[in-house]
DNA sequence: CCAAGTTACGAGTCACGTAAGGATT
DNA sequence: AATCCTTACGTGACTCGTAACTTGG
């Protein structure tokens, strides 16, 4: 026998024409997506046609184009597969690559904090590193640290004491837990709330909120965390700067937490420690286990 | 310009490619992998070949059959990266498959008793309906559900209060809680802490614990929520049958962490609810979002 | 009728199987 | 010598590009 043809029985789904199908989903044209893969509008046309053929299913509406159900479907596992491939591809490379003496390190705005005694210990280790520190969204963070365009990550959450992070899992990385503060919602200075020594998140559940998913910890977390419905968010925040938060709290467009000494700038705002649920700000170190030389270095130095 | 040859550039690594390899791998031949993948050893071994020079690594060694360092980090991306590749078909399949009458759920052993009161419901509107209750470990339930082999799965996990269950993701599931219960600590009749009404985790870390993880709390997941090393496991365990769990337990082999109460069969062993740290056993009914039908009833019924 | 997608067709490449070649026990 | 993996080679299949065709606004 020769060939075969149908990679359908025995493979899931062929991540070459995903590609080019989740190209042509986001371009919503074949032309435009053809251009951006480097193929022939007709290739892209072909691709697509057999994995629909394959999967048995319309995955586009043509002119305009549009996903259908099932190719929406096929949308939500395409992202974090491709990624995935890519991370499986990244992680055996840095295997075969000799140790760089570049370290970049990838954190979310909240946990930039907790690098300071680390990096100064591995910088002087090696005073002529070079180290890139980029600030990143959550999403984006475990991206990045998967398919090693980041050394180190540095994530933060809000968790029950000493748990570790969920974690959106894009490979077989390792992390560990770097940082534990308490939280703290921060309220416009002349706020009726503002003078309490300690609040139940519960009882903020009706009022305004700034929603910052990449910033402050996310309204739908606080949802899950305190088990009530609330939390409306008057304002989105997609900015991944901390002062510019707390600069919207301090004009009175809304509530944000946080952990709780938010080190140097509060100017404007006051922080009231959040007493229920027990949760922590919980910063974690997030790297590949295959991390060899300055970078691994640095990782063990926030770590230990 | 034609055919394009090295998928490597844009794409991540060959799935095709990554199967024969982790057949490899497993059997730690390339003639049984070949045999059991029914292709030739020659095929099978082209194909390793090729996967080799593709990531610019060796990934096996030969005679005898052992992955290198790289090898088993592949290894590690590709188990889930075959996984989602399955998923992500099977989830467009069951979009366009006619909805089925026959209703598989699948749970852990510790999560069956939230069945009770939602599938009474549904027999009884479905009368006639066949529904197959599959008990599997927490590894095995997310595979399962993932491609479609249960429509419904029960998974159970200690996490605080409310929040949402740690699951390993197999792509974009629904997950909602079902249940709430207490935990307890199984302590065989005469142990000198059976007569307390309540124990803190901490306290028993230097106990002699039975590691069950696919029936009870795994004990890592005592660790990190203790916060504490110790925990030591005196007999491993890996039935997915409760009684025969605290069988053990009665006869002094060791602890185990389950929901407060277990239900019908408690003979022989005494449950002493954990107050430190304050977590809870949550079972989560988890289902993909395309579930229709028959199934898409039992899981309405119940989370609500 | 024009932009955009599909279909027809041919060329280059690939992925198998068969068969011969090495190496290790 | 037997087993197991690798290499050489040939063939059928596949995927692409070019170009003609179709269709919807």
């Amino acid at each position: 026998m020769i060939g075969l043809g149908a990679i359908s029985d025995t493979d899931g789904v062929d991540p070459h024409l995903l590609r080019s199908f989740v190209a042509v989903a986001r371009r919503r044209s074949f032309s435009a997506a053809a251009r951006e893969l480097g193929f022939t509008q007709s290739a892209v046309s072909q691709q697509v046609a057999a994995l629909e053929a394959d999967l048995g299913a319309v995955l586009l509406n043509r002119r305009p184009v549009t996903p259908t159900r099932a190719g929406a479907r096929l949308l939500d596992h395409a992202v974090p597969l491709l990624l995935r491939l890519d991370a499986a591809r990244a992680d055996v490379a840095r295997l075969a690559a000799p140790p760089s003496a570049r370290v970049v390190v990838g954190a979310s705005p909240l946990a930039v904090t907790a690098l300071g005694p680390a990096l100064a210990d591995v910088r002087r280790e090696h005073p002529d590193l070079v180290v890139t520190v980029r600030v990143l969204g959550r999403s984006a963070l475990i991206r990045e640290v998967a398919t090693a365009a980041v050394d180190v990550g540095l994530a933060d959450g809000a968790v029950a004491p000493s748990d570790s992070l969920p974690l959106p899992d894009a490979g077989p990385l390792r992390a560990v837990g770097v940082l534990e503060r308490p939280l703290a919602v921060l309220l416009p200075p002349r706020h009726p709330l503002a003078g309490r020594a300690g609040l139940r998140l519960a009882d903020l559940a009706a009022a305004g909120w700034i929603d910052a998913p990449d910033t402050a910890v996310p309204l739908g977390r606080l949802r899950t965390a305190a088990g009530a419905e609330g939390y409306r968010a008057s304002v989105r925040y997609e900015g991944t700067d901390v002062g510019g938060l707390v600069a919207l709290v301090g004009a009175g467009h809304g509530l944000a937490v946080l952990p709780d000494p938010t080190g140097a700038a509060l100017s404007g705002v006051t922080a009231v420690p959040v007493t229920e649920p027990r949760l922590v700000h919980r910063v974690e170190a997030v790297h590949s286990p295959t991390l060899a030389g300055v970078p691994a270095a640095l990782a063990a130095a926030l770590t230990g």
